[in-house]
This record gives structure tokens, C-alpha cells and sequence, in this order.
DNA sequence: GTAATTGCAAACGCTTTGCAGCGCC
DNA sequence: GGCGCTGCAAAGCGTTTGCAATTAC
């Protein structure tokens, strides 16, 4: 499984913006927020709430409130992006990466690709009355094993 | 509420390519399937399924499932494309329509704008094992009314 | 000390499923 | 006439919410 790569220096890069975040709003600092970020870090370049609940729940003890409400505030200050991509749950990707998604319609497999010249000329674009802050693209169609046999109905994976 | 314009000949168009389709896979043409299509024609540009339910209610007897079955094969057969833009629920338009969507991040709103050119550059994209049917381009950010205040939430609107 | 945060469990809302009866082919 | 389709109601499942107990500041 693709790891996200962020090395010790971008971690704590991180974990100061994220604190930097927290105090601007006159939050509190919990173990809870900060375990989070740490564990956010750790999974592969797609997760969802499930996986990284499942991940922290024997090293921490957090409930599944904590981590949607930190996961959130992780959103907010840029450090993590949530994307829809199919309606069973919204999974999240650090900010940093740029990539597209191919989606296959038969079975459901996202893969990424790297996006960063799609990137470039998705930000060149404006729109009136419009802000753009990032912009995300999914590709529809079909995976190599769905063109092999495209009758066949298949189980995701990832 | 901008609507879809979809003309007589292309309205008739369209249910013949349903009728082939439910034909091609051995399945029965029943009136509830062509009411649906017939309604999907008439919403806005992007409507969901209990909008669908909402508007055809009244005229036909249509049950919920019905909605949804009929919805996933309207999009099977390229006539309706699903988009995932928020996590309450899918939504949906017509296969025909090229436009990018904007996404308020504040607030959820959801503006449509012409993407025939980024459509037309991305469709030039190819992957290795990957073969694209089409693709959809999200750019979050922040719609005018909350770039003015950008502190408030308010209420997603479409 | 005290107000924000946490954990738990229940509520919520969209979607899916099971099944008896209906109706298209 | 048989089998696929429909409608209904219940179940499923990710997410949100309410509240008492905890804890950061």
C-alpha cells in the first residue's frame, strides 16, 4: 500500500501550523488533536475516518467524535483535503500532494496519478465572483482488470 | 433555477438510446422507467434523487427505489453522470453537460460554469492501463457572499 | 476554577435490501 | 404464464448530535 512519504521536517512543520491554527481560534491543545495529526501522517496517500480510527484505537484512546472533529479542523488549516469519490465515505489526502484520480466505474478502484501539470493549469484559470483555493480532478472510466473483463462485477480496492 | 434545455429531438433521442439500452440487457420497458427518464430531462442542471421523487411524485405513482434503480441505469447507459460533491448526497446531470463546478468551501454552494476547454484538454490526457469515459473538475474555494464575510457560515444553496 | 473538549450512545439521513404482488414480454 | 420489476418497510452505514465527565489553560 502507497505510503505518504513526509519526513521528519515536514512533520513538525505540520504540527506547528497545526498549532499555530489551534491557538489563532483560542482552542485547546489536547494529546488527542496532536495524536491525530501524527497518525494522519502515517496513513497511505487515501484514507478515510475508519482506517485512521482503526489505526489509533489500540496506541491512543480516542473516540470516532474526536477523530471527525480533529480531522476537521485539519481541513480547515490546509493541512489535509477531503475528497467525495463515492457516496460510502469521504476520504481525505495531505494538502501537499497533487494528484488526479482515476476512478473505474465498474469497480469502484481509485488510483492516483500525478497531477501537478493539470494542477498548474487549473490554477491559471478565474472565475468571477470566485476564489479558488485548490481545485481536484477525477477521471471516469475503466481499469485495466475492469477492460479484461468488463461483464464482470468486482469488489473495490481503494 | 437554471434549468436543462433539452429540446424534443434530443428528448426523443435519449429515450431511444434508454430503450436500446434496457433492450440490449434483456430487460422490460416498463412506464415507470421512461417517467423517470422523462423527469430526469426536466430538472435543473444538477438535482438529486429526492428531488427527482419529489417532482414526479405527483403525476405518477413512483416509489423511491424505483428512483434509484432507474437513476443507475440512466447513468450505465450515459445518459445521467453522478457526482459525489458533498457527503449528504449524489447528484446528478446530464452526460451532455461540460461545466466545471465550483465548491464554497464556507458554505457548500455549488456554482456551474463552463468547462468545454478544460474538458477538451483533460480528454487529451491518456493513462496507462486506464481508459477514460470522461472526467470532472472541482475547484473549491470561497463563493463571493462568503469572501465577504468570511467568518459566518451560512446556508449551501443548490 | 471553568469553559472547552472528550467519549459514549443515540439520532439522523441517504441508500440499499427483502419480499410479496403485479404486469411486461 | 413466467419472471423481472415495483412498492413498501425495514435495515444499513457513515456521520452528527446531546450530554455528563474530564481536563487544558
Amino acid at each position: 500500500m502507497r505510503k505518504n512519504h513526509v519526513d521528519q521536517s515536514l512533520r513538525e512543520h505540520l504540527r506547528e501550523t497545526f498549532a499555530t491554527y489551534i491557538k489563532s481560534k483560542n482552542m485547546r491543545q489536547t494529546p488527542e488533536r496532536f495524536a491525530i495529526l501524527d497518525k494522519a501522517l502515517e496513513q497511505k496517500v487515501h484514507f478515510d475516518i475508519d482506517e485512521l480510527y482503526k489505526d489509533i484505537e489500540g496506541e491512543y484512546h480516542v473516540s470516532r467524535s474526536t477523530v471527525y472533529n480533529t480531522i476537521e479542523l485539519l481541513c480547515e488549516c490546509n493541512i489535509l483535503r477531503k475528497h467525495y469519490l463515492n457516496e460510502t465515505q469521504a476520504v481525505y489526502e495531505l494538502a501537499e500532494d497533487k494528484h488526479l484520480h482515476l476512478i473505474c466505474l465498474q469497480c469502484g478502484a481509485v488510483k492516483e496519478v500525478d497531477g501537478s501539470v493539470v494542477s498548474e493549469y487549473l490554477s491559471g484559470l478565474k472565475f468571477r465572483g470566485f476564489h479558488t483555493t485548490f481545485s481536484s480532478v477525477n477521471i471516469y472510466g475503466l481499469c485495466s482488470a475492469c477492460s479484461r473483463k468488463p461483464r464482470k462485477t468486482q469488489k473495490p480496492k481503494t
